[in-house]
DNA sequence: TTGTATGCGTTATCAA
DNA sequence: TTGATAACGCATACAA
């Protein structure tokens, strides 16, 4: 394919155009630009001149193809881009990550796709277009995350669903101690007929925080049978929880398990007339922004998401710079956070 | 750097392994890879079976410095990653983007920076990148977009501030006319107090839609004084609105320039006990998620986000496709969709 | 400390 | 229709 006329633009100038003008080597005018120690301080001065000059960038697929490295990382998201942009939760964890890697010089790629992950984001992925990936929210189905490794570094967000590995590396929370500080509050409050809208359970944090749930309620002896399974939408946990109040009308609390999917839950408590707490209690998970967007603030079982975030680039940045100390997990801690919903 | 045990992982196949793998040549390999028709088609099953075979992907940074094209474009978007995560309406946005692409084997690059987008980005993008650039949310001040558009094709979402050229390429709405619409809808209804919060004015959308706001009032005789700018975030209108109900306490309307900062308003509106729509009628603008999130569905003027997105990377693989025929502005409609608040 | 020469994995130009 | 062979822009081992 030719350019035509209409997009022409000026060639961007390379390496050798800098050395001519410097009147040095290509080779000297690459150890200027990559920071080598050995040159002498005025060549520095004289090559950065005409770096500066010329506007000189150096060029990614020639250095990355010589260097073989891309200085660039990817966050793989196998979600649909709706749910990704929905959740403050991304947000959080996004915003935790570029600013680990705003430090480094590496670049983020966003891999958004709940469509076709193992196809044409895997293809990305194994054309060399990243050094190491990080993963979050995925799901038990998805077996891309096995190629992956075997291809790079990969750190996850959330224990990995395929256990097999032991030598995996990821930054989490202990979920299910979390879930329990959060549903105890509720039996701590006197709260006897306690459900749940649980997240996906093909999901780590889905399954681990309904097992803090129901651990809570059979050390209290309490039944664990107002389980709607949700899928972290503030809509799902909508219908959810029309469910659930449906089936079991005369519950008083309701462990949600997150901040997004409670905002839709007390929508519904609010239209069928159910006052929280008085009536219903409500513990959510997060402690995003969205625990405070509404009417009512929101006690919720808090995550640092964008700790997390910024402590998966890291472990990944440390990893590619064969780093031998790191830790494989990072286990990070929760709190409850009171507000007025329990 | 050398690669450390730790990170030891199997070399990526290459083309000349392909080629091995079915005893041809590295060109014929090439060709059968980028599908060129003169190829005899029992040597195309053998180099597939062999390409399949060695699970072979084409290294990007190797074919894109010999065809000088990266087959990816960027979302150039100076905001933080707060404001960028907190509004529906770039979630519209990017959906349409990925949608368009995703017919395409172009890939994006999300690049979302307030912080130094003259430099870090700008620098990743003059680095041979991507081929492309799309770029949403311009303010007056980012003088960056003339360095880029000297570089690479760039489309804009919402009219580029510098029209200093007329030959920028860019979609967007009539931001006056469709204020317009919402304004005369509070005019009609019968409310003569008339305020507004409005974007930044250091952005087409937030001139626009003031503008439009001010010729409905001066159309109909009315006093255009009750204005208060904010900066499209929700909490920026809460402030907003405290202000201008402070100086203006006698409002019977309100237009506020975005959704997301309508859920702002309302917030304050409720607070203080004024009803809405009886006290006060609001009319918002973009009509995405958030328009219909609270407890009142929004009146707002309408504006297809997503089909936006979609438009604006449409246009720019036309443009990278030597397209003669693309027209420099896509201007597309608007509608006030009326529902509980005004 | 600097320069020369080679290779990175493709595409593209020529011949054959 | 195929195969050599020369770029593409940079990093780097080796020589000087």
């Amino acid at each position: 394919m030719t350019m035509g006329v209409r997009n022409a633009r000026p060639p961007q100038p390379t390496l050798e155009m800098v050395a001519a003008e410097a009147g040095v080597s290509r080779a000297t005018v690459s150890r200027v630009v990559n920071g080598s120690p050995k040159v002498r301080p005025e060549v520095v001065v004289s090559v950065t001149a005409a770096i500066e000059r010329l506007n000189y960038v150096p060029n990614r697929a020639a250095r990355s193809l010589a260097s073989r490295q891309t200085q660039s990382v990817a966050l793989v998201v196998p979600e649909d881009m709706t749910k990704f942009f929905g959740d403050p939760y991304f947000a959080a964890v996004v915003q935790g990550i570029t600013q680990r890697l705003d430090e480094s010089d590496y670049t983020l790629n966003l891999l958004v796709a709940s469509t076709d992950p193992r196809h044409k984001t895997m293809r990305y992925l194994r054309a060399g277009n990243v050094d190491g990936a990080l993963v979050i929210s995925h799901h038990t189905g998805d077996s891309f995350v096995a190629d992956l490794e075997s291809t790079m570094p990969v750190v996850f967000g959330g224990r990995p669903t395929n256990d097999s590995g032991a030598n995996n590396y990821f930054v989490d929370v202990d979920n299910i101690a979390g879930s329990m500080s959060g549903v105890q509050h509720l039996v701590d409050i006197g709260r006897r007929r306690i459900g749940t809208i649980t997240g996906p359970v093909d999901m780590p944090a889905g399954i681990d925080r309904l097992t803090g749930f129901r651990r809570v309620l059979e050390n209290a002896g309490l039944a664990t049978d107002a389980v709607e399974h949700a899928d972290f939408t503030a809509a799902g946990a909508a219908a959810a929880t029309r469910r659930l109040l449906e089936r079991c009308p005369d519950i008083d609390a309701l462990f949600v398990a997150s901040d997004l999917m409670a905002t839709g839950a007390l929508g519904v408590l609010a239209e069928q007339g159910r006052a929280v707490p008085r009536d219903i209690a409500v513990v959510a998970y997060d402690d995003s922004p969205a625990a405070i967007s509404g009417s009512i603030g929101m006690t919720t079982v808090s995550q640092p998401s964008k700790e997390m975030g910024f402590a998966m680039a890291d472990l990944l940045l440390r990893l590619l710079a064969d780093d031998e100390t790191v830790p494989h997990r990072n286990i990070m801690p929760t709190s409850l956070v009171l507000r007025e919903s329990a």
